[in-house]
DNA sequence: TGAAATGGTTGAAACGTTTCGATAGCGTGT
DNA sequence: ACACGCTATCGAAACGTTTCAACCATTTCA
């Protein structure tokens, strides 16, 4: 009813019979005002339905309280898990989140990371995508940004990701416990510093263990279904096929089970999975799908925490903790067994555990 | 380098030895500059590495070319996909977004919204959760608003959703023709409208063919995979045993998968299964899940091309369409088949499809 | 040839806040 | 009584834009 017209402090002070700066003191409680008049301006901002304006507020503060995010898909699962931890530690905090998609796309990154700038957000949180440079731009002008996930090489500090090295690590690792020896890997798109990763620790259980890689076991060429689907192909054609396999993404893993489907190959018995990131759906697949996790919700409330400790440092301050490096979790479910004619399989398979089980 | 200080209009105008309006005029095109002048201006805006405050075009324009976005959990996998919708086509024309997720939750939506509005958005996509009734208050504010896929029944204008009796119906008569007599339903929650149209749909088609519906088929107890577990246990410990069950959310079907796998019930041999909203794993499953699809890219995309409609409309002016209502599409994959002993279901399985397949 | 139209340019007033310095009232200790 | 330090209050100047009215040259047309 009375909501019609935009009122402005103005309109408060006028009715609450009090200077304008009396009623921006009552609002943020910056300085004494006496109950008698605070009752009055509360009445008044009641009464008119007031609601400060928060674009006047940033042009005058210099802050917006909100900070930008720029995630290159959101249509992949991973990301909305770690939007829900930036979302619920900004809200916390009192931030706005702005979201934006970059698709993949280093342009479209850049038009983004150019149009929250000019936005004023007060902060980014970034998972880059393939080829960006975009936000070395951003760095120079020192602006304060925390790279999530998909982190450069070059950041010198401000980033927060699972140790996807160790993730690499324990996945091969539990395979190579199992027994398998042919173990292939499809790694994704190298120029995404969790795949790049996640092979390094792969290398490194192999290296370990003794136990060659070959180059043909290795597929690098993407992250779409299609690109899984032809390296499980190429991988099934094999002389010598592997006889557990690691994917990196779950599209990939889509893409592969589409592969071993139609070649009729069965998971655990002729082939092991072992797939990265945890969805919820792993575990109602069957077989379930051993997984190697990351605390995706973690990932996103520490990133949030990184970044406001950048924004709101002092002038040349260091940071208490420059990079931020999360455990990464296996989860063994009943894609993975011992391979076939090995000793241990022929009698109980030791990671068998119940379909719907966690 | 440059970039170290932050420069306004002010600066560049200095540098380019014109006034403020000049270099306003040609930022927005508005008026007419001299060619001469107007490369003077853009050359010293690029050596200032100048971007326009945002924020200070706000308040003295009243328009921030934002959006706000509520929705109830973005880890739920229906919405990123709206989301992905919503983002493109406001990108395109020139909005942001600024996304907020109420967690299923009265009060924090209240909140967002509240934050949204001092925010001064240009208008709001929502989403709401069960026993919401924040929107009124905004509606009755004239605010610009446009609800997507949870309609509240009061809405006179402004509504985008999938049409979900369509939805519950197509979905009913797929297993009424295969032959089934005994269906039931996990509603889910009758406090959000999908739910509720899915029932009716249900219930036409239902009523259409003469069958009955018994009330111990039905479960209307919520949408969390607890819900989905405990309904399938009483539906299966029941005398007479759905033949079939449709399940409106994907969380409850989690649940639901995991009761029968308890009690070893096979899919679709001993139960065909029905589910909404296709996701991307819902055809890797096995038996891949036949589903009622809603097309949520567009379901964004219309949601936020009806809320521009809106903010831009003039006073009093009437919309071309209130309500923008999408047709659900039926895909049938491998958890539906006759009922057991029903005569189809000796010879070949009318609806089979590879795993794999679309 | 004078009046009117056109084009380019600008100063200055907003937009709705925050915040600083000034002012006034008023009890307190000397 | 006096200066002193409180506390409460307020006017006014920003913040970085947009935009309107005003101004000066030209050109156009009767």
């Amino acid at each position: 009813m009375e909501g019609r017209t935009k009122h402005t402090m103005r309109d408060v002070a006028r009715l609450a019979g009090v200077s304008i700066a009396t009623v921006s003191a009552v609002i943020n409680s910056s300085a004494n005002v006496s109950s008698e008049r605070k009752v009055r301006v509360e009445a008044a901002m009641a009464a008119l339905d007031y609601h400060p304006d928060e674009v006047a507020r940033s042009l005058k503060t210099g802050r917006t309280n909100v900070i930008g995010v720029v995630i290159p898909d959101i249509t992949n699962a991973f990301y909305p898990e770690v939007v829900r931890g930036i979302e619920e530690a900004a809200r916390e905090t009192g931030y706005s989140v702005l979201l934006c998609d970059s698709s993949e796309d280093a342009a479209e990154e850049r038009n983004h990371l150019s149009s929250l700038f000019s936005r004023r957000v007060d902060g980014v949180l970034l998972a880059c995508c393939a080829n960006s440079t975009a936000y070395d731009t951003m760095l120079r002008r020192r602006f304060p940004m925390v790279f999530v996930d998909r982190v450069p090489a070059s950041a010198a500090e401000g980033t927060v990701s699972t140790d996807n090295i160790q993730a690499g690590y324990a996945g091969a690792r539990h395979l190579i416990e199992l027994g398998h020896k042919r173990i292939a890997m499809l790694v994704g798109h190298l120029g995404l510093s969790p795949h790049r990763d996640r092979l390094e620790g792969f290398r490194k259980a192999m290296q370990e263990s003794h136990l060659p890689i070959h180059e043909e076991y290795l597929s690098c060429n993407g992250i779409a279904i299609e690109n899984g689907i032809l390296a499980g192909r190429d991988l099934l054609n094999l002389a010598a096929p592997p006889t557990a396999i690691m994917v990196s993404n779950s599209k990939l893993l889509f893409g592969l089970i589409q592969a071993l489907d139609e070649k009729k190959v069965n998971i655990p018995d002729q082939v092991s999975v072992i797939s990265f990131d945890d969805y919820i759906w792993n575990r109602y697949f069957s077989p379930s799908l051993t997984t190697v996790a990351q605390d995706t919700n973690e990932l996103g409330r520490r990133s949030f925490q990184l970044l406001f400790e950048i924004m709101n440092r002092r002038d040349g301050e260091e940071l208490a903790e420059k990079h931020v490096r999360l455990p990464a979790e296996l989860r063994i479910r009943t894609s993975t067994a011992p391979p076939p004619g090995h000793a241990a399989s022929l009698t109980a398979k030791p990671a068998a555990m119940s379909l719907a089980a966690s």
